[in-house]
DNA sequence: AAGCCCAGCAACCGCATTCAT
DNA sequence: AATGAATGCGGTTGCTGGGCT
């Protein structure tokens, strides 16, 4: 099975899955562009990186998803919508892919009925408003909290940011933006507890969160405090923070 | 036993974004 | 600033195995 340029496709054999590894071992990840050749694989890069990712990482965790986990993929793909990777990033173990067959083969019926039960309900009150941060780079030398925590305003795509009939969102007002900076301010290296609020951007704070330090990878604790700070610099300040504590 | 259907999953493809020059 | 290469992501496809007729 090869491809027009006689690079492999389809399944993955055993001595290739041996070659990624060994490779990966030897350099590391990254440089997908030199894998092929470094490797002795006749695979693209594309079809290296995502065996490696989605197969041969070492902490990959395979099997069933635990309640605790669709629980909080539903409450993260009602956040975000389809970022899978970004679900997948707060599912410790979990690769984007499955996160995504498993929405597709098991959840996304339940949604959808979901939707057709409620469909007069939420027609009369609002409809989801759909999350879809593009998660940007940040300054190079912006380290986590230690420098101006810069959102970038192009970190949000207004075209696809918003799947419904509801008046465009406000701008992002300069409150929204201390907003975020009051979120990170008050979580300092060393500080054990930050916490920060919620509210309209010229509301009293309708909720105080908490987070403890960035949960390891390893647990799968509270959403919220399962949300570090990586998570909320891809976060909008826009958001229907009860349709996301009430899924 | 054979054929069909369907669910689950691995892999591919196209595109957007970032990075390097 | 412009451009091409590299990377990463999400949507989609297609293979495989199990259940049913």
């Amino acid at each position: 099975m090869e491809g027009s340029l006689g690079v492999r496709k389809g399944a993955w054999t055993v001595e290739e899955d041996t070659l990624l590894k060994l490779y990966i071992e030897k350099y590391g990840e990254g440089k997908w562009h030199q894998v092929p050749p470094r490797a002795g694989l006749n695979r693209c890069r594309k079809s290296c990186r995502l065996r490696w990712l989605n197969y041969l990482k070492p902490n990959i965790k395979r099997g069933e998803f635990k309640a605790d986990e669709v629980d909080l993929m539903i409450r993260l793909h009602k956040l975000l919508g389809n970022r899978w990777s970004m679900i997948a990033g707060r599912l410790p173990g979990r690769t984007a892919n499955d996160v995504k067959n498993y929405w597709n083969t098991h959840l996304r019926k339940n949604a959808i009925s979901r939707i057709k039960d409620g469909g007069e309900k939420a027609q009369q009150t609002s409809k989801v408003n759909i999350i879809k941060p593009r998660p940007r780079t940040f300054a190079k030398n912006l380290t986590w909290f230690g420098g101006k925590p810069t959102i970038m305003a192009a970190s949000f795509q207004p075209k696809d940011n918003v799947i419904s009939d509801l008046p465009p969102a406000p701008l992002p007002s300069e409150n929204s933006v201390k907003w975020g900076e009051n979120l990170f301010d008050d979580k300092e290296a060393g500080d054990e507890i930050g916490t920060y609020d919620v509210g309209g951007l010229n509301e009293e704070p309708i909720a105080t969160f908490r987070w403890a330090e960035a949960a390891p990878a390893e647990t799968v604790g509270t959403p919220l405090d399962e949300f570090g700070p990586s998570f909320w610099a891809e976060f909008p300040s826009n958001l229907d923070v009860w349709d996301f504590l009430d899924p």
